[in-house]
DNA sequence: ACTATATGTGCATTTATACGCACATTTGCA
DNA sequence: TGCAAATGTGCGTATAAATGCACATATAGT
């Protein structure tokens, strides 16, 4: 076990390896069910998506456009409707590197 | 694509496949490089560890109690002190369980 | 018992985010 | 052009969480 590792260092392993703002993003209770609603239901748009959440049209809206930002979805506009669709490589690669890195952190600890 | 699946068994997924509450509170900024710093440093006391963090002590309390609450980290009380250690196991099984939910939910969709 | 140290906790405050309404914007279509 | 439908956005409110202080509790050592 070291201890010449620093605070900031920590900070640095935590943004690089485990990339925390996709997961914070993709972790929130509304945003996952969004996600596997997508995963289940496929591209859909959101008006369509906002049917079957509680909460306002223009809250889903934001949710998604956020997850679209992140990566975790991926946007569409045809005409005036917007599709969104669940980016599959991309979580899971995500999960991969942070899986692989976290067990990465463990070894050389 | 199927288009069978409700929302209700969506939430029911996410709980069940993803542990949600799990990777909510490890995302967490402060929380995740808490879990970082244990991983470099070893087993360490609260005083100690707050040492290298710029919240108030409590504040780190707190944050440490939920963690061992959900697994990601375990305690042991030596005295007055209290000790907290990182819970490798479960984080990797956590992160592999995640990983292999997600593949198999995309899979099935 | 007394004192010092480590940690836990009540509480008020601050901060961040979610939320929904109303309205703006964009596009399709008559 | 005029109107309807889908989505974007400003903004105020509500909710949840983080934060730090002051103090309570627990334990060690004298």
């Amino acid at each position: 076990m070291n201890t010449e590792y620093t605070f900031e260092q920590t900070r640095e392993y935590v943004k690089k390896s485990l990339d925390i703002d996709f997961f914070n993003v993709v972790c929130d209770p509304v945003r996952s069910q969004l996600l596997v609603f997508l995963a289940f239901r496929g591209e859909m748009t959101i008006g369509k998506i906002a049917e079957n959440f509680p909460q306002n049209r223009s809250v889903i809206s934001r949710h998604l456009d956020l997850m679209n930002r992140l990566g975790a979805i991926t946007r569409r506009k045809l005409g005036r409707e917007v599709y969104y669709k669940i980016n599959q490589e991309k979580i899971v690669d995500k999960f991969d590197t942070a899986s692989t890195n976290i067990k990465k952190l463990f070894e050389q600890a």
